[in-house]
DNA sequence: AGATTATCTGAACATCTGTTCAATATCAAA
DNA sequence: TTTGATATTGAACAGATGTTCAGATAATCT
């Protein structure tokens, strides 16, 4: 046995990737072997090869995505306009988009430090970059008068961290709409910055 | 050779519980092998078996204890007074207890993963006992019209979550004190629940 | 001093690890 | 229909994995 019938890299490729995802993601990326990847994909260990020069790039892989997708979906949707308005656009934006891709968010808070330096700094360039854009429109308000911050870089890192937690809890089908924890966390930002 | 010379199970035990939890924060669970471990405490890999009977059980001890530590600590500070200065008092404690305790947090955070189900939720049970101590303090806050909450539920997560981020940045002798960290996530924390 | 208990070694177990590569089967183009 | 590129297998590599245990030495008790 050898090729496969039907088989195509540009088909393979991408099922390598979503597996890896949804394994690294469920069970930790040193605790997943390759030939678990392999059989999820339906595939022998060795064909992986073809699609990564190794387990790391793998990773490194998906998380670069998923930082650049971050990055320019949030690009498609900055606003210009006045600070408060900028800020809430945030909110909103930072819960939806993270919600819908859950196992790359996971895998970029937790996977990081199976990174060799080199991958790593370039993940983390990736990650300043975002929160730069945040602390933006802090900056921006403050300026303006629209919010009362000691720190703009605490008031970032803070921000975050509390949008990005809603990911541990937040369930399809719970207690809350989507639409209903995005007004009670942008209640909270508002009223921590002081608008 | 066998037993070696000053050889004491109040020694080495706690050794192979610190040097477990070093690892574990530094690399991950699954990437931390026992054979590491027993050299980090200078000793082979067989002797680790006195103080555990297999790798989960190391881990969920640590996590274990960790999280009674919390909440005894917790315990001994838990103030009975008006709810503002109660909060207050959460805020602090909770950056500060974490910040001495990073490594053990960080497992806390992120190897739940690698517990069997009835060890994760006995872990998931303490974590929810805590949680418990902190919404107590917004429900009262909000009977008393201190507090405006729309959800003290995810007031809670949110506040735990800004919190807890602070261990991913601060280091000691960086550009804040710790008393200045607290003072300006305290700020935040008293405006985002409204008071 | 001798007996007992506590602590550790070192080898062994079966299995899994990431990665390479010659051989081979299918696909796409000429 | 032949030819060359593409995609995959399956075996092999050297080493690491968690765990067990008989044997050996040190500490402690009588």
């Amino acid at each position: 046995m050898a090729r496969k019938t039907g088989s195509h890299s540009e088909i393979t490729g991408p099922r390598v990737r979503a597996e890896a995802q949804r394994l690294f993601a469920r069970h930790g990326f040193a605790a997943v072997s390759m030939r678990q990847i392999a059989a999820a994909v339906g595939v022998q260990a060795g064909a992986l090869y073809l699609y990564t020069p190794d387990k790391e790039a793998l990773l490194f892989d998906l998380l670069k995505s998923h930082m650049e997708e971050l990055l320019s979906a949030w690009a498609e949707v900055a606003p210009q306009g006045e600070p408060l308005a900028a800020l809430e656009t945030f909110v909103r934006f930072h819960i939806r988009f993270n919600l819908t891709r859950a196992e790359a968010v996971f895998l970029s808070y937790m996977e990081l430090r199976n990174l060799g330096p080199g991958n790593f700094a370039v993940i983390e360039g990736l990650r300043r970059a975002y929160e730069t854009e945040l602390e933006k429109i802090l900056i921006a308000g403050r300026a303006a008068g629209a919010f009362a911050l000691p720190d703009t870089k605490l008031a970032t890192l803070a921000i975050i961290a509390m949008l990005t937690g809603v990911n541990t809890w937040y369930r399809e089908g719970g207690r809350l709409s989507l639409d209903t924890v995005e007004a009670i966390y942008w209640d909270m930002v508002r009223k921590a910055v002081g608008a």
